[in-house]
DNA sequence: CTGAAAGCGCTTACAG
DNA sequence: CTGAAAGCGCTTACAG
């Protein structure tokens, strides 16, 4: 027997109708012990797996999820943000714990893809994940809620949002990292990355900081603030165009730890040192952030449990139970980019 | 009409036969333009997606790759390694590019996984990735392919494996690193990383290097080779033993960067400075090689590459061409860390 | 070029 | 506790 053995197959093995196999393996009460074991063995025997095509056809759900990631397209094509790596590698194993499979897909920005796992039946509900301008992004969500998509995204929460949406608290993480380098004396604080409303993560960072200054009585200058999208090479670009304004600086809190490293290599290349001349904190706390040199000052999301929320929440969705969006704490970590 | 549309409900709204819209949705010639016209108004109108479980289960195959990826128990939990998620990330997009769906799982090295996605028809092929004993593995592997799964393995390619294996020149890459090293003068070269036959690509990496010792005249002294797994902290432990032992070395070969990155720490906690006293290389060129201080110099697996390969070799696999092991060729990226 | 019909391998009322 | 039967939504010979 070549083709892989069927329900059918084990029903004539064990000595009962198909039926009888069927309810055995979903582990109804409904069977004989003596008959469950008769089909375990011929289960065991034949090496039979259920078919997950048939039997997710006839149950009309799947038990996968599917994880969009978006690219920003004028991102650097080569390397994936490690930070939606790390929550990529969290969300499976979230997954994986909870039974369900996972389908990954990488998405531009740009492209019609709105509901196409959940429409063709490929998954029960699907975790959105990426950066990109929030403004272009809402029109499709909107579709998403329209059509009864289940999805959860991973975002800046906003009052007013369509569907459910999970993030961490970006306001208190800039107001954190403001507050630090306050503390450390520093009073000329630039602010690296996109700080307007089609980046609401960056701009909730941003509205920290700002509202941190402030308490402080510090003014706010805002030829410190220099948009930059969330890679080493624009936060290279950025820091490059700041020094360039020589309008003075003694810190620099970048929007993410890819924009605070690239912003590092750039003071270091017009010799400014750090933490000595300019102190620096970035905002993710990348694998990266402890190993660069000084090991660099940043705002933990804690991706494990960001995963688990993500997944748990759209499972909740799923069971069709009411699902709040929710926001995550973040915490300071605090290394020698920012000691001086 | 709460339910999502089927093929009958377009099939009602085009004035056609079901059978007809499932032909010109699969783009079969034998449809009339105008007929086909009719009815992708009406997918269009009701905003229809055909249901993949009832395609795959009636087309018996599912336009899905499985990637297994495989962590070793006793790693740290808490971080993929970089160099995989990298592969994963080039392994999406291949997939994508193919119009491949990827299911994704992690799944603990000693578990009984073998084939559980093939066999329950949720993919069509299956790519291994991970670290592992290879001895442990490969019982499994034996088992894959009698099964008639059809997968692909990334590591070591060697002979008389069972199945298809896809790995760098990991030999050619040992051999350049010491090769560079001695160029730079060092004699003293410890290499840190297992070196036996349960570990197959750090025991080439190995291989590779004893050979460029052996050219250059150097002796070989087993004292300067140190166990470690890829992980920062067993590079960090690794380099504190062998520093320990106290029988001096000029420069260290780390079988991974993970390793290598743990084996700088190491050394700098000892007051030993890099590259001045101890010429660093390590292996992979993951990002973070790049931004640690000073840059490490490496050998660059070209993750892109080798994730196009793998899914390639795959499809070959499922439509039932013959298929070949693969060794994909290595690049050393010298950086600061080995110029002394 | 099109339709009627069988069947992919399950799950689940329904009847006993 | 078990079996016979319907049906999930497609695809694909078969017949015209």
């Amino acid at each position: 027997m070549k083709g892989k053995a069927t329900s059918i197959d084990i029903a004539h093995l064990a000595g009962v109708s198909q039926a009888t196999v069927s309810r055995a393996l979903r582990g109804s009460p409904l069977v004989n012990e003596e008959t469950r074991r008769r089909i375990e063995a011929a289960v065991e025997q034949l090496g039979y797996k259920v078919d997950k095509n048939a039997s997710n056809l006839r149950k009309m759900h799947t038990g996968t999820l599917a994880l969009l990631l978006f690219e920003d397209p004028t991102a650097d094509e080569s390397h994936i943000n490690p930070f939606f790596l790390s929550m990529l590698g969290s969300i499976t194993r979230a997954c994986a714990q909870q039974g369900y499979d996972l389908l990954i897909s990488f998405q531009q920005f740009s492209r019609d893809w709105h509901a196409d796992f959940a429409d063709s039946k490929k998954a029960d509900g699907i975790i959105l994940l990426g950066y990109g301008d929030y403004l272009a992004y809402r029109g499709k969500l909107d579709k998403l809620v329209d059509q009864g998509t289940r999805f959860v995204r991973w975002g800046a929460v906003l009052p007013d949002q369509p569907g459910v949406s999970i993030g961490c608290d970006n306001f208190c993480g800039g107001h954190t990292v403001a507050g630090h380098l306050l503390d450390r004396g520093c009073r000329r604080i630039a602010f690296l990355g996109d700080a307007s409303s089609h980046y609401p993560e960056f701009f909730e960072r941003y509205r920290g900081y700002s509202a941190a200054l402030e308490k402080a009585g510090v003014e706010i200058d805002t030829a410190l603030q220099e948009n930059a999208e969330s890679t080493e090479s624009s936060g290279y670009e950025a820091m490059r165009t700041l020094i360039m304004r020589d309008i003075g600086f003694d810190a620099v809190f970048a929007a993410s730890d890819l924009i605070a490293i690239g912003a590092m290599r750039a003071l270091s290349d017009h010799g400014l040192r750090v933490p000595q001349d300019v102190a620096v904190a970035g905002f993710d706390d990348i694998a990266m952030a402890s190993f660069v040199n000084p090991p660099l000052t940043t705002v933990l999301q804690d991706t494990r449990q960001a995963g688990a929320v993500l997944v748990d929440s759209l499972l909740g969705l799923v069971r069709g139970e009411p699902v709040e969006s929710e926001v995550l704490p973040v915490k300071l970590m605090v290394r020698r980019s920012s000691l001086r």
